[in-house]
DNA sequence: AATGAATGAGCGTTCATTCAT
DNA sequence: CATGAATGAACGCTCATTCAT
């Protein structure tokens, strides 16, 4: 019987449309940023149609907000399993698995994070992934300090500048370096946790 | 012979003309955003043709370059000078003052700094104006370490995690609080401060 | 086995498909206009999907025209079934009946009848329902002459005369009143075609 | 000296373009009607390119509105100075002139009219150009009435009527007869007119 | 130096239509 | 018969940039 060469099977389940198209958005915002890549350069990387698109997003923006969803979720899982590892009164060592685990999921995105989380115009940090980050870190803190395992004037305002202290030494590495010391990068960053929370 | 009535000077010195540009960009991109903002906008807020935009910039990213120089060297300028108050030996005096001066030169133009430096599009950390400011602490803190005023393990990474922290905090300020408590803010990060030099 | 929940007959008598279509795009059209209706709306609302609409009708204009046919086909019918009461001598009655009939029918489906028939393209009078029901008052007033009942210049040109005249005062009632005495509107209709035909 | 080729100048009058725009607009709606013109076809043909369109009206919708004001303000002009021909107690006389004139300006432009006045979506008959016409036959027919020169039911109605009659021929003559007899139309039309005010 | 009319590439979005299931 | 995912041509509109005056 004479194969139709053309025929890829024209429908494939929802699901899998959806996270095709995210992927070659994400592929694209990362190479050349969020505002010049256009929808049709979104489609015909995933292979489909422009139209097709418009059946999985209602627009650029929307994308770009289900990428945010899933590499938020990723992101909190990733930290609080490494923090997970550690014994429960282990302090110092939670600490130091959070500081660890953050570098590294950064050090492993920080393109992206960069891209979805200060591209996007209203510069609202209302609902940022770096909130939830934010808040699982101030969580933390504050249990550290409930039990007196160390001190601080404020953990909310710890936590926010923890965080971004973080992630600035991530981007700064980023932009710098060829090949990053993960290690020494960690390891350096534990330490300044310490002394932030005065251990 | 016939008057005519509109003509104001038709042109004005070039220093001038282009400040108003500038002004007017700037007042623009902090309304409505970069990417929002039409070279048309711009002239006409400065009340010119749109035209005589091109006489003065060669493009938005131009303006927008433009505006991070001035911004960057006003910024400097208004550390260094907090700093110089301080004794030659006062390290821990010159750390706060550091501290203080930069939150609240921050505080002044948070907005105008993240409408600068992440609206922009390929992430260059290159020529950041951010770069000015953690190199001058870098050298505050090197110096510091070389004459025994403090210890940690490396100035730059130390610089560019405070600068970072410092402005995470400034942002979330901004954020969540209609008034800002600024005495508050300052000493908080002081003693952070100097928790990561080790005093 | 297990049973498919959701399982409606899956196919309808023909006949009744295609009405369920039809009577969807009435709606729509009356709604919001032809050109605004999408064949989406068309299937959603008939509560099939979208690949059966062209199972039934090849476009848009299609459907437009078998639902003229249908409007032309139920005119007429009342119209004539109203003359058909008079007694055949009563040519004054006949008229009065043609004018209070087509007065009712129009008052009762202009919005149809303006959308179906002013809507399409270009404006190619020909098929036209319009057109049957002006033969048909062509053909009244035309029996009226020969049985020297009244008297003008031409039959046809008053016929199309008299019918838009009617249609005008019918579309004006229906934008300018809010309920609109319809036996004051056929009283004056009437009045102003015997005068047409001089009597 | 070598002269320039393409040197058309670049800028003419607003008032010129403008109309260039309109002239360009209007011969494409008459010959492919309003939908299937795109804006690019306007300004193909009007020699410009497309965004120019944008410097002169705000979209389609808006060049239709301008072309139909235009197209009011011939009319009724044109009527009115047909009418003042006559001599003022001359009522006979007028309204023939009425009926002459305007069949004679519908007829030079039937397709320009219905594409005006039928291609636009929501039937709000207010502000038609129609209405204007009607409200002077209106008032031509009631101060007929005052001074007895005729008599009638409701001279708003007559004048509905009357109108949409006479538009009503002129389409059919216009739609039906290839060289069309005007004198013949005019005349018929005349003694309808007569007939409907009872003279 | 200054103007602003004109340009035209480019983008997001819609929707009638097809066709594999 | 019925489905609805996929298609892709087409359109309206924006705006940075140019250039004749």
């Amino acid at each position: 019987m004479p194969a139709k060469m053309k025929s890829r099977p024209r429908t494939k389940p929802p699901e899998e449309r959806r996270n095709e198209l995210m992927n070659a958005a994400r592929r694209l915002f990362l190479e050349q940023g969020v505002g010049p890549t256009t929808i049709e350069q979104i489609t015909s990387r995933a292979d489909v149609a422009k139209g097709t698109f418009y059946l999985y997003f209602s627009s650029k923006e929307d994308v770009l907000a289900a990428l945010a969803d899933r590499y938020g979720d990723d992101l909190l899982v990733s930290i609080k399993a490494a923090i997970a590892q550690r014994a429960n009164d282990d302090w110092r060592g939670k600490l130091a698995a959070w500081a660890t685990a953050t570098i590294s999921a950064y050090l492993d995105s920080i393109g992206l994070h960069d891209i979805l989380f200060y591209g996007s115009r209203p510069h609202t940090r209302e609902g940022l992934v770096d909130n939830v980050i934010i808040d699982h870190l101030y969580e933390l803190l504050q249990a550290g300090v409930d039990v007196g395992a160390w001190s601080l004037d404020d953990a909310r305002f710890t936590a926010v500048f923890l965080f971004n202290g973080l992630h600035g030494v991530v981007d700064d590495a980023h932009t710098r370096e060829k090949r990053i010391n993960r290690a020494r990068l960690a390891h350096r960053l534990e330490r300044l946790c310490f002394r932030a929370v005065g251990i």
